[in-house]
DNA sequence: AATGAATGAGATTTCATTCAT
DNA sequence: CATGAATGAAATCTCATTCAT
């Protein structure tokens, strides 16, 4: 990550500065990066030009480049914000113990979605095209995601809970399922269900996933 | 569309060789656009230029220009190849009378794609950020099937073949399912499933979407 | 000028169909300058593509390149075309003998101008450019003309019939007198006076260049 | 018109310099435009790239699109620059009350003439081709001198001083007479006559205009 | 640090000319 | 000869990056 010019012929002895420069810029760069991630989710990367991202972020162009080393690196900052993303779903849904706890990671997977929406657009796009980004975000985030729920379907497997279907399918499937939910509104052709829906959506999308869609014989 | 240059001023005594002209000239056209499709799958349509799309194609940049009005007319002009993609699968399913038809539908889903991977590679790229695509081909193919599957549910509902889920949500959701069989594949990051697995991935998928994950009691 | 591919290993025993030959090239260079005047004088010859001299003139791009070496070479053929221009309106004022026959001369000018106005139109733009055609055109033509009324007025000066005047001066004069009239018709912003009006025009402005404006004592 | 970089976000606290920033813009606007009409003067608006433009004006070509839109703004904007061309001469000519203020006109008509040669030129060829060049330019700067000798010829009549002559053809005919000046000069095949004969030049003209060339009977 | 004008490499597009059919 | 598709040089324009202030 590029560092910016720091250090360069400073004498040490001033702690107290220094660490509110070091504030400032840490704060200007996040709000570099928040403005370039709006304008990307908008325009994606290719078409944004680094004026508009200078003009979104009330700066001057050439300023950019006192924070970031080109407008590239400024694309694989905001990859780097975003990963710690999902942290906070699998935190919520800690456990996992039960249906209740997939319900909650459903509904906390939107809300978490609801507040990054720019950054999940941006990396969204750019991980099809960019190799960097697909690593940085879809594989370290998606892939983490993955993995929790395979493991969350091999335990219940193994207690009885669940039939002894494949687990690493089920897990892609039921990311499948989320992905059904927000990819229209990712792209912009489907508003995010309100806050006040999700808990019952989160409930139909896992009575489906468990109990499936086939009515039984009584 | 561009039509080509126009037949301005011919005398109408050489529909034959008017006629081959015709062929070559959409045979060309088919070449062009099978060329930028590959570019476009690669690396996206605004990072490709028409130089690549000229070298891929084997011909001079100029070239491209007699057969196309620019460098978008090429993208929408794959966008119109693709418009009858889904047809196919429609027709294979048609009926859609029991499981198996479902299941059919998946294999077939999977066969196509495989054989339009780099169109749909392309227009799935370009429907992030382009309107127009996104109207061309998402809504159009996507949506066609999308209702397809909904009036199936709804109708095996009315049968008692299937529970009273939501049907729209479950249709969207049955195409998440797909979409998380294909985006990998699309991206890159996933072999497509080999042809003589495919059945049994098919039926794989539409068992959890049919019975679910749910262990039952006896 | 651009002699054609003629004579390429032929032997000359066949006078009659190559006189034949002869004509029909003649022929169908006249088509394409006739058609090239008309675009030139639409659109300048800078503007203009050899595409749209083809399609005026209902041939292939190709075919140009049999007639002349180039698009510059049909430039310079249409101003060689419209060398002999104005002889016709000098023999019709022949003589010049009196006032009569100056507004002659200024009528017939309106005529022949009206019967080659693309032609006209394109020489005049072009040679604000283009040095051979000013050398070819503008001097030769209007050149021309300039000497024949220093000479008249030379003259006539010298019979007593005119003022001693400065004879350059007042040829000069009397061209940008008719350069008046011309000039907004050729730009497309004025029309050409109806025939039937022509005589009376000339005749009004014959007066003005005769016997001034000023109003005599009595 | 193009109006340089807007000034987005600007804290108001430094209008000086800004106020300087404004004069370089202009500046420099200014000596693009000047060189651009030396350019367009010599080879025309069609023939000259913006590459001899940037060439020109010692400058890289990219920056002439930071003060202008494109190469045809850059013609526009001259256009414009010579909007108050003529003001100067009229005012010259204020009052136009006898045959002195005519040859003042003149005169003065020659003097702005030289001073402002490429800008005329450039002026003068594309209005033969692009009508806003002629809208802006011949219709705006010659359509207002043209009304001005009209009303001039209207007034005199009135009062006797001038013969009934048809006004508007002979406001026309003194343009012509201007014309066949200064267009030879324009093209480049005559010399402006130098300072100290314009007067004389001035009163010739005049003489014929007012008297006429025939001799009269004593 | 912040600025934004200058830069020039590179992208798209045009079009006169060639040449195989 | 006629054709018109192919060509590629050259034109216009964009934009990430640099650098003097």
């Amino acid at each position: 990550m590029y560092q910016g010019k720091e250090m360069a012929g400073q004498t040490q002895n001033q702690g107290k500065s220094n660490e509110r420069r070091q504030r400032r810029i840490e704060r200007r760069r996040g709000e570099i990066l928040t403005a370039a991630a709006r304008v990307f989710a908008r325009k994606s990367y290719a078409n944004t030009t680094t004026r508009e991202i200078a003009d979104e972020a009330d700066i001057a162009e050439g300023t950019l480049y006192n924070y970031f080393g080109g407008k590239r690196e400024i694309l694989l900052a905001i990859a780097d914000e975003s990963e710690t993303l999902l942290e906070h779903v699998l935190l919520k849904g800690e456990g996992l113990q039960d249906r209740e706890a997939v319900e909650t990671l459903f509904e906390e997977g939107l809300n978490i979605f609801e507040s990054r929406l720019p950054f999940i657009r941006t990396m969204f796009i750019e991980a099809w095209v960019d190799d960097d980004i697909l690593r940085d975000f879809a594989i370290a985030q998606l892939g983490h995601f993955y993995r929790r729920l395979e493991l969350y379907i091999i335990e219940h497997i193994d207690s009885g809970a669940l039939r002894p279907v494949d687990p690493a399918l089920c897990a892609q499937l039921a990311l499948g399922m989320f992905g059904a939910l927000v990819i229209p509104v990712l792209r912009g052709v489907a508003p995010l269900p309100a806050q006040d829906k999700r808990r019952e959506l989160a409930k139909a999308v896992v009575d489906i996933l468990f109990d499936g869609i086939r009515a039984r014989e009584a």
